[in-house]
DNA sequence: AGACAGTATT
């Protein structure tokens, strides 16, 4: 597309001159659009022209490359930029951290830190977060609260993006009753909750078992009128299935085009995957079969849920057609399709087509989980192929999938 | 003119 620089000149033609604003407006929008090629050729233009780039310019470029995955691009970019003698600002920084948290290189995220401290800029909410969030990523929840208790020891007031975040956080470290201390004090000081900051946490809830507690929240986003996403839609779906509450689910599911949402491949899933696990399988089928009519593509996780709904229900032959019609999407298996079509081939006695995928995904570099070798194992045992299971035994202690102190021989309940 | 937060499958 030349056409950006097509239109920089007309404007130069119209005796418009297009000054720093406007190309670093252009290169931020580019960028945004994903288009970086593009980004970058109105970057050397506007060196050509004979115009200094500017900390807003190197910022959308740096940003741009940071959330692209990019990170040697944008440290290359800050590095030319304190060349130029263009200090970095705060949200230069905050773009270069996040970008670095992303990458799950908190080391280097902690030396920009501590760069913008000594540099002098006094951290903002937005720089905090970000911080926080890689912690949170990192499974570092102790360093994201020293640096929550700081803030608050600043006497800072956290914004809803804060408050969020720390709410996410401790409820993926399933730490349910501290989350629910932050979301009160978060309500005490005056800040409402958004629908981000309920769907985690009512998801929460329904994954904890606290289903009460969930609908309670549910119910005071509504009476608050708090807006629904179709996340919010996937999580409720999801915890009322698992709670065995199909009908709910079902009716959430259909009135959701009553405010105007569609429910997505996610929702379908999370429902197909209730319908089977509350023994709906042709109900489930039908709903896949919904959203294939209604022109989505399902995703790995949609294939996977049918294959694992049709092997808990003795379907072989169709859970492998299902798995046939995944790979002619051009799909590859992953751990959680590998790990069910290994116990369900297992399970009908097929276990040289079990060791067939095993030696498939362990090829991927995808390694089982112990409780998987273990179940097939067993079933080897239990069909009386006794060398080869013993075979297969040391393979798996030998790759380091089994610890091989158990003894596999003695039959189990589960296989 | 630029930065930070959530969801579904074993």
């Amino acid at each position: 597309m030349p056409e950006a620089l097509n239109f920089l000149r007309e404007m130069n033609n119209k005796g418009l001159k297009p000054n720093v604003i406007t190309y670093s407006t252009l290169i931020d929008a580019f960028c945004k659009e994903g288009m970086m090629q593009e980004a970058v050729k109105i970057f050397m233009d506007m060196k050509r022209v004979g115009l200094s780039p500017n900390e807003f310019t190197y910022t959308s470029l740096i940003d741009a490359n940071c959330k692209a995955g990019n990170l040697s691009e944008a440290l290359k970019l800050k590095k030319e930029m304190f060349q130029e003698g263009i200090s970095s600002n705060i949200v230069t920084y905050t773009a270069l951290l996040d970008g670095l948290c992303q990458d799950g290189r908190m080391e280097d995220a902690e030396e920009v830190f501590r760069e913008v401290l000594e540099t002098g800029i006094s951290p903002n909410q937005q720089i905090f977060t970000a911080l926080v969030h890689g912690y949170i990523k990192a499974k570092r929840m102790e360093n994201a609260m020293e640096i929550w208790k700081e803030i608050k020891g600043k006497g800072f007031k956290p914004d809803l993006s804060l408050y969020g975040t720390i709410i996410w956080g401790l409820c993926s470290q399933n730490k349910l009753e501290e989350s629910e201390l932050v979301f009160s004090e978060m309500k005490g000081c005056g800040s409402t909750p958004n629908h981000f900051i309920y769907t985690t946490l009512m998801d929460a809830y329904f994954k904890a078992g606290k289903t009460k507690e969930a609908l309670n929240l549910l119910q005071e986003m509504l009476d608050n009128g708090i807006e629904f996403t179709v996340v919010t839609y996937c999580a409720l779906i999801d915890g009322l299935c698992k709670k065995g509450l199909l009908q709910e689910a079902i009716n959430y599911f259909r009135r959701m085009p009553d405010i105007g949402l569609e429910p997505n491949v996610a929702v379908f899933t999370a429902l197909i995957d209730g319908h089977c696990k509350n023994n709906c399988i042709e109900a489930a089928k039908e709903l896949f079969n919904e959203m294939l009519d209604k022109g989505m593509i399902p995703d790995k996780a949609a294939y996977t849920t049918l294959i694992d709904g049709n092997l808990k229900h003795g379907n072989l032959q169709e859970a492998l057609s299902v798995e046939k019609r995944m790979r002619e999407m051009g799909m590859e298996l992953d751990l959680y399709a590998y790990t069910s079509l290994i116990w369900g081939l297992s399970h009908f006695g097929q276990v040289q087509q079990a060791k067939i995928l095993l030696d498939e995904m362990i090829g991927k570099g995808i390694l089982p989980d112990e409780i998987l070798c273990i179940c097939l194992l067993r079933k080897y045992y239990k069909l009386g192929y006794l060398d080869e299971a013993f075979e297969l035994q040391t393979e798996m202690v030998n790759k380091g999938l089994i610890t091989g102190t158990c003894d596999y021989a003695v039959p189990n309940a589960r296989t």
